[in-house]
DNA sequence: TACCAAGTTGTAATGATTACAAACAAACTA
DNA sequence: TAGTTTGTTTGTAATCATTACAACTTGGTA
């Protein structure tokens, strides 16, 4: 439960932050921060953007959230699954997709010598439905 | 030899575009469009920082270069290997590394019904260089 | 009730990138 | 050769997501 999940992390639970953590989790189309905006709007008209901006910051760094960037895609998307997953962005529509993959590399803690912290990837090209 | 490769697709060949490609080829840094553009003022001290960018846009759309991005870093680099491969981002000294896998993903053409056009993929960590 | 810390808001700044129009240059043509 | 076309370069202005910052609000606590 949303309030549960902020309480775990020291979040102190407001109207703003229980519906942006609730609307990135629930939809999952990868909001990015302006549609997260005019979600809240129709439920809490004089919302800021900069309340946007704080919260998802706040979200993502106590990892209640994750955020995503895609090349050629000036604005950053959030992603409520938190699991590590890659994805799909398709060139034609621009839908996010989920993809489960178990790789190999995933795991992995060194490569070349470096110190692994985190791994990023994702496909782009044309979705399953667009090809219809 | 530069000269040939802008040939090879039909980019007329000038001053700007063959030190710009011979630049972003030779150094392995990455560089960023004002690493690109601070270099080339010293060769050119006139360039305008828009033949930068028009050049890497066309370099780009013929594939003589790649772009990445990286999630948190605002700018776009520019690659001189074309040649599918991924990187390595340190989180403390910024380098960027050549990551060369062999990944059984890299080479499927579709994934969960989508068809694959591109992968991109990145790791971040702390670079063996950092790591002493 | 008064105070304090944290959260929220609005506005201004930032900074990479793009848009656009004028200047320039090399390649064609009469 | 002079004039014309086409593509390239340049400088300035706009764009737009994100951040900085200061004022305002709120909820808990003494
Ligand atoms: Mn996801
Ligand atoms: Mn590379
Ligand atoms: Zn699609
Ligand atoms: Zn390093």
């Amino acid at each position: 439960m949303i309030t549960n999940k902020l309480k775990k992390v020291s979040l102190k639970s407001t109207f703003q932050r229980e519906n942006i953590l609730e609307y990135i989790i629930s939809r999952k189309e990868h909001p990015t921060a302006d549609m997260i905006y005019q979600y809240m709007l129709t439920i809490s008209p004089c919302i800021s953007k900069t309340t946007v901006y704080n919260t998802v910051k706040s979200l993502n760094k106590t990892n209640l959230i994750k955020s995503i960037k895609f090349l050629g895609k000036d604005e950053i998307r959030y992603d409520g699954t938190v699991d590590a997953h890659h994805h799909f962005l398709c060139e034609k529509c621009g839908r996010i997709y989920d993809i489960e993959i178990q790789c190999q590399h995933f795991k992995k803690e060194n490569i070349d010598g470096h110190k692994i912290n985190n791994v990023y990837a994702y496909f782009t090209g044309i979705c399953k439905e667009c090809k219809k």
